[in-house]
DNA sequence: TGAGTGATTGACT
DNA sequence: GTCAATCACTCAT
């Protein structure tokens, strides 16, 4: 069973924390991935940071769609990075995924990725996406299909606030999510 | 119309 | 630790 719109249609960092331990699964014709979300970041629409914090663009517009949908974007030119749709639609707020912990269709992570190292599989957003097979095509798809989130098993978890990386504005935010001890989250 | 910038990664020193 | 790769967008001519 997937996540209900209701889960994402609140305010994006409570989103942001209870992400945390759920099951990111993606099933592509070469096979099915799966992973828990071990660490993600939250971008609100006041946010310096945020892509939203603009206006609605080309390039940003399903972030202002409907709470529960992806928003995949091009960084650098080369990588691509994973976002879950939150808040109301027309408010233009999302959840970051910055890494995962595999725990299905390792294997083809493997050759997506090209390297054996388990730990270098999700622990980044860049490398998460190509892990999973996400591409520029599911930019706008609702996380209820082929790309979906399900509540995760993992019991007890503790969370952990800590800021952001690798972004130059609104750096003191405490708007990175990650659990403690996870052996993947993608900066030590 | 063109320069500057970035929610990154991987290869190299 | 440093640095190039390389695309979509923003901002300034």
């Amino acid at each position: 069973m997937t996540l209900s719109s209701a889960f994402y249609a609140r305010n994006t960092t409570a989103v942001a924390k209870a992400l945390l331990g759920k099951l990111l699964i993606h099933d592509s014709p070469h096979g099915r991935t799966a992973g828990i979300i071990v660490e993600t970041e939250a971008y609100l629409q006041d946010d310096p940071a945020s892509h939203s914090y603009s206006g609605k663009s080309k390039r940003n517009a399903a972030m202002f769609g409907k709470p529960g949908t992806a928003y995949v974007y091009t960084s650098y030119g080369v990588h691509r990075c994973f976002n879950v749709v939150t808040n109301k639609a027309g408010i233009g707020e999302a959840v970051l995924i910055r890494a995962l912990e595999p725990v299905e269709g390792i294997s083809l992570m493997q050759r997506r990725r090209r390297t054996k190292d388990v730990h270098a599989l999700c622990s980044g957003p860049g490398k998460l996406v190509e892990a999973m097979g996400i591409t520029l095509q599911d930019n706008g798809c609702t996380l209820d299909g082929k790309l979906r989130i399900v509540p995760g098993r993992r019991k007890k978890q503790k969370i952990i606030a800590c800021k952001r990386v690798g972004i130059s504005k609104n750096v003191h935010a405490y708007l990175r999510y990650i659990i403690k001890d996870a052996a993947f989250c993608s900066r030590p």
